[in-house]
DNA sequence: AGAGGTTACGGGCAGCGTAAGGATC
DNA sequence: GATCCTTACGCTGCCCGTAACCTCT
């Protein structure tokens, strides 16, 4: 018996399900299947039932459970104990915003890589709600994102905040400085896709004032960027994303009436026994922007 | 990381040499020297202290022991408690005295097979003392003898007793009946090794009464029991042993004035994590003969 | 020289993924 | 038919034992 075998058995017995539980532990379905009946066999007893759409444990294998998660627990706990972070060894999968992806993340992976040598990541950078999709799904183990993950399991914490600037090409005409609601309304605004916070809030914002409002949306951050360097309108972004345009002056600040409140990411991760360098990675992350804010 | 390699760790951190080790777990030296170094490269960490005469724990070797004492003992009571006998499975090496081997043996071994059908027996017959050895230095995991296994980690129960009884060759001529010990003492006397339990009786017993005491000794039952048919002497034997001769008129039984206190079997076995199925055999044995007693 | 551990090497087996084959709804 | 799991199969890599090689007394 090796504690493989019993982590399998533990996440066949929180999904009930043999793909799920390949995904989250990076093998393919039959593994799972090999796993789980190499564990029966050895035991001699059935542990699940999978007469059902999902597979349920049996009484035998509610009592594996009990013991399945103190050993995993403890082998967690040892690991942390006693292994040298350098040679702790997987792959993990971060799953990050652009926002994030275009600021923290360079950081980020070399804080990983230097504290953890021996870690595999794998980024996956998309727009927060997919994230918190694949994070249910397991198909990435942290995410740095928009919103909450309220999932069994989840636990999400404030990781930072951007507050948005207006920014505009140099080359584009405005009315006045500062610029009123009602002007902003009757110029293209870019941002964020349909039923992101700050594209729902700056609908809301202009809704009032004028009835034909001009918003391009766009999940590709460089995309906004671009079509906002391009003079195609204007829009609200963090001033660390686009840093290098005002330096030179492709884009510049804009006074507007109305502030757009701050993007607020965090960082969402499972908690379960394995999940221990998971954690120690989103502590990581954490620190480094405490560190970095000081 | 899998329990072997913690149990291996585990039985090098107490015995702190690695050939023990490996006798302990029936495998080849190098194979403990391979797992302990896989085990110190999968954490990082230098477990042992090699420099010296035998293996010592380093401060994180120390550290991981907790861990594995406490997992190993979590995978015995899991194996107890979900696991089908029958499916269990391994080598568990019997020492056996010559005497049980001619009484309860037969029996104890089809118990065994009915209960756990998948473990592997291998026998060894020997003399008591060889079997404490044996015992101590782990090349076997039960023993039944005669006297205690006095040493940590060895627990030792009583198993069964005999009385043993005088026979004679029927052609062996006899001066009178009860025998006397005086005349006891002109006969001689065919029994166990020197230094074994009834040997140093009889010769204390005979000592005060005659000079030139003639004692044969085999450590082979089988080769006592014949001599005494044969009628080189008497003997002291347990009587379920000599059954058969007894019954056929090869030997008969002698009243003597003095008789011989009974010849005492324990059970004998090592305590330590993944000796469960060791346990749980020695108590069927207990159980065995238990239940002939009622 | 002898006891104790490591390294080298060849062979066997376990474990993996791909692909095909049931079973159940 | 779609979903889900098992079986079949070839492959890789790990793990074991034998044997030779260090190292320290």
């Amino acid at each position: 018996m090796n504690i493989r075998s019993l982590e399998t058995f533990y996440w066949l017995a929180k999904l009930g399900n043999f793909r799920a539980t390949g995904e989250t532990l990076h093998v393919s379905q039959p593994t799972i299947s090999a796993r789980i009946s190499g564990l029966e066999d050895e035991l001699g007893v059935e542990l699940f039932d999978r007469s059902g759409r999902s597979a349920v444990l049996t009484a035998k294998g509610r009592e594996l459970l009990i013991y399945a998660e103190k050993i995993l627990e403890l082998h967690q706990e040892l690991l942390e104990k006693v292994a040298d972070p350098e040679s702790i060894h997987g792959t993990i999968r971060l799953g990050v915003a652009e926002t994030i992806a275009y600021t923290w993340l360079p950081k980020l992976i070399e804080r990983i890589n230097e504290t953890y040598p021996a870690i595999n990541l794998e980024l996956d950078v998309d727009v927060s709600p997919s994230l918190a999709e694949k994070l249910i799904k397991r198909e990435i183990d942290i995410a740095f994102l928009i919103g909450d993950v309220r999932h069994e399991g989840f636990v999400t914490k404030h990781f930072c905040s951007y507050s948005l600037t207006w920014v505009a090409s140099k080359k584009m005409p405005l009315p006045e400085t500062p610029l009123s609601l009602s002007s902003l309304a009757r110029i293209p605004i870019i941002t964020y896709p349909r039923m992101s916070e700050p594209h729902t809030y700056i609908r809301s914002l202009i809704h009032p004032v004028g009835r034909s409002i001009q918003i391009h949306s766009s999940s590709s951050l460089s995309t906004i960027i671009r079509m906002t360097v391009d003079g195609m309108g204007v829009s609200a972004l963090p001033k660390e994303i686009v840093s290098s345009e005002l330096q030179s002056g492709r884009l510049r600040e804009l006074e507007v009436e109305a502030n757009v409140p701050d993007l607020v990411f965090n960082v969402a991760y499972i908690t379960a026994p394995g999940g221990h360098i998971v954690r120690a990675i989103a502590d990581l992350s954490l620190a480094l922007v405490a560190s970095n804010n000081e």
